[in-house]
DNA sequence: AGAATAGTGTCTGTAAGACATTATTGA
DNA sequence: TCAATAATGTCTTACAGACACTATTCT
């Protein structure tokens, strides 16, 4: 049987990028505030054309699909060597795309988004606000611009956000794939600030479960009218 | 942009079907032993011919992904309402199939191989066997028909398989998807058993673990020559 | 001194592992 | 009574949560 005996469905492979900011607070002695982050793309064509989605593209007949992922976020951030793992693979929805049938394999890039000098001019980050029950589930997402004004995402990249975000929370507490997110050296209070966003509530012995995936470089930030914190860096002890 | 103006992959749906089979011990004082099984096909056509691979097929354009599945299976063992979940898309390497290029998306489907009554020709159970580190990991599988006999399977499906037992591994200890491959009543050696093959070593405190999740029949198995032991089936208390 | 956060130590309850003890049956 | 497994109970240890306490800095 001939692979063309048939009609095929097209391939796309999304990415969704998170990453995270910083607020300063007003109050100096108050120490900052972060916030969630995805990566979004305003859609040049039909449909959905001048909305925001996810970055990808079609899955060219020789590139792996991973490739097509990392080939993407290159382009648009300039990023390399950057963490993805694939999330799910949506072929259940046969009228996601208007045009015809759409398969789409989602993959979860993790990044600090300050690493990136030049942004595509049709790329910028979003602010993901979620929504939890009692356990920390994501029960519901919204996207906010830099305006704070709610934004709609193109064909059923809401909910590709939202598997993702519970895929991280998830796998949070075995795995240490959220350092991704952070500078090459911080604070654990950062750290900590950055988990409990993904984890969607209080990690009270954030302390003791972080130790042993980092090491203290000797280095100490201060200046703020209180003790300073030492600044740690990954440990790359493979287990 | 049409969809159709580039070379678009095939895109198939694979199924990696697994159960266990009890084998009853020569001596009628030990208890039964039960290995774990994987049901496959012999390919009737190029490439791989002959060969006995995973069941699956080519997506159709107005089929959705887990229907590609369910309808194989239920072709090919005549069951409905089977457990299924995704299990990850073989798509990174460009030529898993010698005639194009071919994205796979795996299930797995967890059944009990005793309510099958009657099985395509083509089709059949063959014993898994695995390698594994000291945690439990599995680092290698062999495959053997009842002859036991060594037997290879088509395309990348070793590897698929590897991966479906690694992602029921990491998963059954905190969820009961394993039950699924149970009949309705069962005692709880029978699925200690069970859940002991696929974790890859003793799990000490199974009765305490599974307490929660099953619940007496109040029917007693017995006639072996020692204690009866009690027949449950599984709770349907929805946490 | 006071405010704020960094960092360490301690207490406690829960859960897991190890293992002992009792129960039940057929030969 | 013995062999084998079922079913329950007990003891101990590891770990997570709660929280107290000390350390450090700037104003």
């Amino acid at each position: 049987m001939s692979l063309d005996a048939y009609k095929k469905a097209s391939h796309t492979a999304d990415i969704v990028v998170l990453s995270y900011e910083t607020v300063e607070t007003n109050d100096i002695k108050k120490s900052d505030i972060q916030r969630l982050k995805v990566l979004l793309i305003k859609r040049k064509d039909e449909p959905f054309k001048d909305m925001w989605s996810l970055p990808g593209g079609f899955v060219d007949y020789d590139k792996t699909l991973e490739e097509a992922a990392r080939n993407k976020l290159k382009l648009k951030t300039g990023m390399d060597d950057v963490y993805i793992e694939q999330l799910y693979t949506y072929g259940d929805n046969l009228h996601r795309d208007p045009r015809g049938r759409v398969i789409s394999t989602a993959y979860i890039a993790l990044v600090n988004m300050n690493k990136i000098s030049n942004l595509a001019p049709d790329t910028a980050w979003f602010t993901i606000s979620t929504l939890r029950s009692k356990s920390g589930k994501v029960t519901d997402i919204k996207i906010f611009d830099e305006n704070i004004a709610e934004v709609e995402l193109a064909f059923d990249h809401s909910k590709i956000l939202l598997d993702a975000l519970e895929r991280l929370r998830g796998k949070i507490m075995y795995t240490d794939i959220v350092l991704n997110m952070l500078p090459e050296t911080f604070t654990i209070r950062e750290a900590q600030n950055v988990y409990e966003l993904i984890y969607g509530k209080a990690i009270p012995t954030f302390r003791r479960l972080i130790s042993s995936k980092i090491e203290p470089t000797g280095v100490k930030v201060g200046g703020f009218g209180y003790r300073p914190s030492e600044l740690y860096k990954r440990s790359n002890t493979e287990e």
